[in-house]
DNA sequence: ATAAAGAGATTAGGAGGCTAATAATTACTC
DNA sequence: GAGTAATTATTAGCCTCCTAATCTCTTTAT
């Protein structure tokens, strides 16, 4: 969304207008929206071409992280980031292409196991390369240092919005 | 999505299995998309609770910035980043909220023009001093110096994946 | 003048988010 | 041990985004 920006001097004039408005607040967070909205569409045309959407993505990254038997959709819900009702749509559209397969646990009849087919492991091969180029290719106007202020900027950010840091175990 | 960001030094142990995987441009990548996320939220939240969706948000304040009648429905689609037919679906829930009015031009039939209407003008009016209070919590952790180099290195990546400069005329 | 090409807006159909409600199972409490 | 509460997964219904196709109108070419 807003693929053109405001200019700095103009939310300088919108903030005679309005006092809450903070301009160099504004200006940063305008662009990073802007940014993080960019490259997701690159990444996400790339996936697309490859017959995969963002979300199915993250569920098999997440899949092949665990590499084992603990992922239940509630468990990857919470990883994902999003509800357990929209992990069952991904899960079922995974599950009709023969990316994974869902078993039931023995001890609990409640919960489900989800695992990554041969089908789906071999899918997640042959897209990585690509996407890890697309990757690298969106981020090579950046140094090395600069790649690493740019995520310390965005962790503060970050743990202003999160009770706990970044989290980011495993 | 990806609440849980890989650490660094998980990168560096799936480098050595994808040599195309470089370790600081996916950990920047990953830091973005997901900043970038979570500010979105705490900013859809915030209007979601005043009954306004982002996407309409954003024509709002665009029609609110060309202030004149030269806003038409593909011009406003080119601004927002989002497709004619998207554009479209948006007016008419902000044309049944009675935010705004299309109206046909006298010289060419094909073309629409979309103005605010007053009740829009006031509901842009109560929401923005929220609004921009919410921009300005979220950054509230960078320094003036720090919110600069945050859209300097936001905007190298930008010229990287965009044709001419972030634009950002008006 | 008329046919073809182009441009504006819309419609139809699909995907993936969300919330809220449901069904089945397990855990707690007294 | 019976009843309530909590948990797992799902369904249903809504919204917003997309692409592709359609309809109307204007411009261009012959």
């Amino acid at each position: 969304m807003l693929k053109d920006l405001p200019q700095y001097d103009c939310l300088l004039k919108a903030a005679e207008r309005y006092p809450e408005l903070d301009p160099s607040a504004n200006e940063a967070f305008l662009n990073l929206l802007r940014t993080g909205d960019l490259v997701f569409e690159v990444i996400n045309h790339f996936l697309t071409q490859n017959n995969i959407s963002q979300g199915r993505f993250t569920v098999m990254m997440l899949l092949r992280r665990h590499w084992v038997e603990n992922c239940t959709p509630a468990s990857l819900a919470e990883e994902a980031g999003v509800t357990r009702a929209t992990m069952t749509g991904l899960l079922d559209t995974l599950e009709k292409d023969g990316m994974i397969v869902r078993q039931a646990d023995t001890q609990d009849r409640r919960t489900l196991h989800v695992h990554l087919t041969d089908q789906g492991s071999a899918c997640l091969d042959s897209i990585l390369p690509g996407h890890f180029q697309g990757v690298s290719r969106v981020m090579s106007p950046l140094t090395h240092s600069e790649r690493k202020e740019l995520v310390r900027l965005l962790q503060k950010i970050q743990e202003q919005l999160t009770p706990e840091p970044p989290k980011a175990t495993r």
